[in-house]
Order: C-alpha cells, then sequence, then structure tokens
DNA sequence: GGCTATTATCGTAAATCGACGATGAACGAT
DNA sequence: ATCGTTCATCGTCGATTTACGATAATAGCC
C-alpha cells in the first residue's frame, strides 16, 4: 500500500502540463534529455529539473550511459497510482449502500 | 479526451496528504464540511479551502442542503483520470517493441 | 426582525514552485 | 591533457500554495 504522502508526492508531480508531456513521450520510447529539450519549447535546465522531480518521485528511470543518461517511464509507479485510484471507486461497492453524511436525507 | 492541462489540474490537487485523506473519506461517504473537520486535525477554514480545491479540480461534488453543503466523490473524474494512466501504460503496448531514444544502444 | 449553525471568503505570512541563464561535473574522443 | 557533448546544479525572480484566525454570507428557527 502506498502512503498517502507517497500518492501525493506522485500525484504533485504530475501537476504540471509539462511533465504530463514528457511522461507521454517516455511512453511511446525512452528519451535522452537532449531528446525531450528537441520536442518541447522550454530551456534545457527546466527540462532537467522537470526529469528530476519525475524520477525523485518514482515516474521515471535514469540509466547512465556515459554521459548521457536514458529516462524511461517507470510503469510500475503508474501502475501503483491507478490502483489507488481503482481503490478510491471501489471502496463504494464494499460499503453499505445508501450510507450518508452526518444530516443528508 | 482530458487535455494535459485538465489532467495537470486534477493531479495538482490530489498533490497534498490531507486532500487525499479528504477524497478517502468522501469515497466511504457523502461528507458535510463539519463532518471532516471533525475528522481532521486541521482549522474549519483551512478543509474549506481544500474542499474548494478539490470541487474546482473536479473531484468531488457539493450539494447544497440548506445551509450545509454536502461533498461527495465524483467518480466519473476518477475513472478519467485512471483512464489516462491506463493509457500512459497501454502506449507501449502498440508502440513498435524495442524502439529506443536517439542514442541508447 | 434577531439568533444559531454551517460554510465561504478575506488578509497575511512562510514556504514552495516554475522559469531562466550561468556555471559546474562527467564522460568520450582527439 | 584538452576539447566538445551532455546533463545537473546554482542563484534568482515573480507567482502560487498552505496554513491560520477573523469575518462575512446563507439558510432555517424562534
Amino acid at each position: 500500500m502506498m502512503t498517502d504522502d507517497r500518492v501525493a508526492a506522485m500525484a504533485k508531480a504530475l501537476g504540471h502540463p509539462t511533465r504530463i508531456a514528457i511522461l507521454k513521450l517516455l511512453a511511446d520510447r525512452p528519451c535522452l534529455c537532449g531528446d525531450i529539450v528537441a520536442e518541447l519549447p522550454i530551456a534545457q535546465s527546466t527540462v532537467s529539473q522537470h526529469l528530476k522531480v519525475l524520477k525523485e518521485s518514482g515516474w521515471i528511470t535514469g540509466d547512465v550511459d556515459g554521459p548521457r543518461i536514458c529516462y524511461g517511464l517507470n510503469r510500475e509507479a503508474v501502475g501503483e497510482l491507478r490502483f489507488v485510484l481503482e481503490q478510491l471507486l471501489g471502496q463504494w461497492e464494499s460499503a453499505p449502500h445508501g450510507s450518508t453524511c452526518s444530516s443528508c436525507t
């Protein structure tokens, strides 16, 4: 089970359009930092920062290859987050249906 | 299809442990603001702010009932976000396997 | 009209984020 | 050893977030 803090960290990292774009690129194929810089209209330093955020939150892996670093999507982590969402949805099924808040009619 | 901005907005809203706790409560049952304040160790104004963020990003609904507002999980939105994650995972299946970055061996 | 209960909003201060250019670090090639 | 390439880190700026208490707004009840 992922802790709330861990889920929050992953979600926070996902919470930026540029990082979503990066993840989509990495879902298609592994990329070097430079590949991503070439695809997106932002500075190299900014891409590097986003990659750092994604790596620290567990979204991506980074395999060193000489001076380059080949980034790839960490599908395991994606699957874990998906499971968290499924749990949110599923909690309803097993709960006593019709339960309400303290005052709802 | 959800836009990147929309996904980012939802993810950003999820990116806080307190809001995850609130969503878990709402996944169990609809709640008034006061119900949530009673469960969490933070001020009423802070809870209200978090609820606003969750509502604006589409995570929850708020049904007015007199002076109270009954909040509930928007399961449709949760499902949409789950679908986005599934797309990230699934993109691999249909891609030419073994495709790599510009220089990976 | 007043009173209570419930929730939203305001104002503020500390912390974090996102972007950039400039610089540093690591590695292969000459 | 010195390049050139590739990526990370530093320092900085304005903007945003998060938390709080205090205060306003809304709806029902007397």
